[in-house]
Parts: C-alpha cells; structure tokens; sequence
DNA sequence: TACCCGTGGAT
DNA sequence: TATCCAAGGGT
C-alpha cells in the first residue's frame, strides 16, 4: 500500500468497491447507481428510491468519488467488517498515513474478534504503538470482547447493537453499519461536517460541537436507495479529507464548487467563537505519553526509576500515573513496579 | 456543555 | 517556531 499525502490525488484512483464486505453480494453493475436525482420524473415507483431525498450535490459528488477515492484497505471487497471497525477506532483524530502500517499489523495479527479478545489488553496497548488516544487501543479490545461474547464473535450489523459496544460513539456506529454492511445511515464525522457547512450552510467552519441542525441535514442529504446512500457517505467524507480541507481547500478540483455557498457567497471568513487550541507541552497528556511509552516499549515490568525518569515534577508525575492506573492503561504490579494491564478487560 | 484524552506532519 | 489539524468517545 503507498501511503498518499494528501496532496497527491491518485490519478488512477482504483475505483472503490461496490460490495458489501459480507452479505448480499452487489449486482456487479460498475458504474455510479443512478442517483435519485435522476428519478425525479418519475411517477411514484412504489418501492424505488424517493424522489424527495434526491438532492444535486448526489450526482457530482458520486461521481467525483468514482474517480478520484483513494484505495485504502479498509474499502477493499475484502474487507471484513471486523477490518472496517479497526479502521474507524484507529482513525479517530489520527491521520490516515499513520493508520495504515498500524492497522495492517493488527489485520494479520487479529483477523477476527475472537483473536484479539483472547489476548490480555497490554498486548492492544503495546501494538497499538504511537497512534496516540491508546484508550483506544483499550477500548477496541473491549469491543472485540463483547462482540465475542454479545454476538458470537461477529461484528454486529445493527447500528444500536454498534453503538452499544464499547469505544463506538454515534459516528462509528453509524460509519461501520454504512461501509461494512451498506445500510443507509447519516454519517457525520468532521470531514462531512466541513463540506455540509460550506456546500449548503455557506459558513467556512461548522459549529464546535456538533448540533441537532447539522444532523437534520445530514441525514435529508442522504439518498433514498441503501447502496446510494452508503456511497454517499464514504464519498462526501473522501470530498472533504481530499478536496474541501480545512486549512486551504482545493476548490478548483471541487465537482460542487459551482454549487458551493459558500464560495457562491464569496468564501467569508469564520466569524463564530475561535476554535480552542490544543495546548500539549507540558501537559498530563504529554507526561502520560512519556509514561506509557517506557511501558510499551519496555519487554516486561517496569521499575518506578524508570518512570520517574521521563518527567521532572514529581506531582504531576504521580498524577499522569494514577490516570493511567485509573483508565486501566497502566497495572501496579508490586510496590513500585508497574506493567501493561494482563488482567481481563477492567 | 466543556473538557480530557496522544502524536506528529504540514504550514 | 508556533499553531493547526487529523474518519471521536466518554464523562
């Protein structure tokens, strides 16, 4: 797998598939789905697609995404949705250049639930490396955990029985139903909220959080038709992490530029609050990394020399560990002696 | 709601 | 060099 900046749209851009991972296989018809848009003359095909869902941001956009998807593992006809879930808990925050070693190691090495979930969860923390959040790494052996025990080892097709596992909020519930098992689900991550603000609301950035209205829109935008939507979803996400970008989006390579607010209202500046930056040095959050990277890096226990080594303040040296011992990523072993949890999933 | 939680590349 | 930003979730 090449590892693309995103700077380099792929020219070849191998289409992405059209299968669902598993389930009913599609009808092998290559090209774009008509979209709904396309129906709208239509006299109320009973069962077909609605014409009220189409919308004319569909065709460009499904179009572009044909053209220009990268091709990433996890879209592959050959992913298991078991892929598609470690793909999504690694791709929280963390850019998709550094997923790809990361998830292809965790791929071989954990192909099913079940493999994962029968290691202590210091082994997900350790080969989880500098992905970062490693509450993640956590979290996602926990998921595997209950969806062995919940669901007989398979990755669950019902977005409230996603949502319930642990470590899966609404978007991954939502993103895992939708590119795993092609169900039609408004999938709202930052990318998607950054095209949604600009192509119709005509506002630079969206909200800070995200808000009730935002999910209105969303999910009025999604096409009628299971498979379009699903299409839709992966494409308007791929659209904002390629082309509508958030520090200098590339709107001469944009298939709704012409449609876009909010260049149609001459591209304003963000007006609303100032978006809170990330302080990091000299943080707990950066006395936790130095911490648990002794850990990880390290082939058994840990003296406490060792940790006391990677950080001057004592008190907020404590602090970090008792956060970590607290979210079970760190495990006292002994007076002074720690290590990665072993234990089952606390 | 606002804040906490890692890491590192791009600008 | 400093700031921004990246397929969020939990509390």
């Amino acid at each position: 797998m090449t590892v693309r900046s995103p700077t380099d749209l792929p020219a070849t851009g191998v289409p992405p598939t059209d299968l669902p991972a598993t389930g009913v296989p599609a009808t092998g018809v290559p090209a774009i789905d008509v979209p709904a848009a396309d129906a709208g003359t239509g006299a109320g095909t009973a069962g077909g697609p609605t014409a009220d869902t189409a919308d004319p941001l569909h065709e460009p956009v499904l179009g572009w995404y044909l053209a220009h998807a990268r091709d990433l593992p996890w879209r592959r006809q050959d992913a298991s949705p078991w892929a598609v879930l470690v793909s999504e808990f690694m791709l929280q925050q963390t850019p998709v250049t550094r997923v790809l070693p990361v998830y292809a190691e965790w791929l071989a090495r954990w192909p099913v639930p079940a493999a994962l979930a029968a290691e202590p969860p210091g082994e997900a923390v350790r080969a989880w490396g500098r992905l970062g959040y490693p509450r993640r790494a956590l979290r996602l052996h926990a998921a595997a955990t209950a969806v062995v025990e919940r669901h007989g080892g398979d990755v669950p097709s019902d977005h409230a029985e996603l949502l319930a596992l642990p470590g899966v909020g609404e978007y991954t519930a939502a993103a895992v139903a939708s590119f795993a098992f092609r169900q039609r689900h408004a999938v709202l991550d930052t990318n998607v909220r950054r095209v949604l603000a600009r192509a119709v609301s005509g506002v630079q950035y969206p909200p800070n959080a995200t808000t009730a209205a935002e999910r209105r829109l969303a999910q009025r935008l999604l096409p009628g038709d299971e498979a379009t939507a699903a299409r839709w979803a992966v494409a308007v996400m791929e659209l904002g992490a390629l082309v509508c970008t958030a520090r200098a989006p590339r709107c001469d390579r944009c298939p709704i530029a012409r449609r876009c607010a909010w260049r149609l209202a001459g591209s304003p500046a963000h007006d609303g609050p100032p978006r809170r930056g990330q302080t990091y040095a000299g943080t707990d959050r950066q006395v936790r990394g130095r911490l648990l990277a002794v850990l990880r890096e390290a082939t058994g226990p840990v003296a406490q020399s060792a940790l006391d080594a990677v950080w001057d303040d004592p008190v907020q040296r404590a602090r970090a560990l008792d956060g970590l011992v607290a979210d079970g990523l760190v495990e006292p072993l002994a007076a002074g002696v720690y290590r990665l949890p072993q234990g089952p999933p606390g």
